[in-house]
DNA sequence: TTGCTCCTCACGTCACGTGAGGTGGC
DNA sequence: TTGCTCCTCACGTCACGTGAGGTGGC
């Protein structure tokens, strides 16, 4: 999973990749979400990398697919910053019971997430249920009044 | 599936019974999303049967499990609204050319929302594997730490 | 009568949408 | 040079949230 961080995207063509408007991207800069290119003077382009889209598409994933809110996600990637100075101190030299910790950490936030997952399959496989249902319901006094 | 339209229920019942608020409730029937009790002279009070929960949970899932906007709740309330009108005829006496258009419209809307969901899901479980993967990895981490 | 829930404005907020007017790179 | 895309305000919109101030039913 080697992510391309040589091509140069221009705004466009991040949004149309991953299906939202540059206005939304600019937003989610806009409230730490999308750690802003730090050394980018007023006015000039911004530019994106692979990386950049691979990051946008999971936040749209997180709001879409488990409606989170932006403050969420805000918290979550606060969360993911902390995880990942740990992760560079993982090399450093840290004690056994502090890469516990970190694990633990990392292995709480999946739990969490996909028991929200679960969560919203058992709706959609009740819809889907009740659907399915209706449209054997529908075929049959459909056939019924074909063959009259 | 008896509905019980005996029980007046007011709208901080049905506010909690839906798992929404009482502003949600006013606003949908701004819309016309929720056919205003006619005959309620302004200042008294709303007065909500079991019918009207059922039908806020319904609305409530078409937004949240399949992320339709408001505006769409409203099209599709029209449209079922026709196909009730139609339903009445039914009993009448329609042509049999009639009724075939009536069944054939009400199998394109559950095909419609069937995709839908279908859609849905496969977003869905595709986020869930990969979270179950990432759990794997972290067990596995974990284990390896623990019995060095 | 006393709370409690309800009522109607009406402004605030979240997550962007949509121009206006201007500048920069192939 | 000419488009095209980008830039920054800044106001608009959708779907409610949140009081303010007042009235009605057990």
């Amino acid at each position: 999973m080697t992510v391309d961080t040589e091509t140069r995207l221009r705004i466009g063509e991040v949004a149309e990749r991953v299906g939202i408007t540059t206005r939304t991207i600019r937003y989610y800069e806009e409230l730490g979400l999308l750690g802003a290119h730090a050394g980018r003077t007023k006015g000039a382009h911004r530019v994106y990398t692979e990386a950049d889209v691979v990051r946008l598409r999971e936040l749209i994933r997180l709001r879409d697919a488990l409606g989170l809110t932006l403050d969420e996600l805000v918290e979550l990637a606060e969360a993911e910053e902390a995880r990942a100075a740990l992760r560079d101190q993982w090399h450093g030299d840290p004690s056994d019971e502090e890469r516990l910790r970190i694990l633990d950490q990392a292995l709480a936030l999946v739990d969490q997430q996909l028991e929200l997952v679960s969560a919203r399959q058992q709706v959609l496989a009740a819809f889907a249920d009740e659907l399915k249902t209706k449209r054997t319901r529908l075929r049959r006094l459909r056939r019924e009044l074909e063959s009259a």
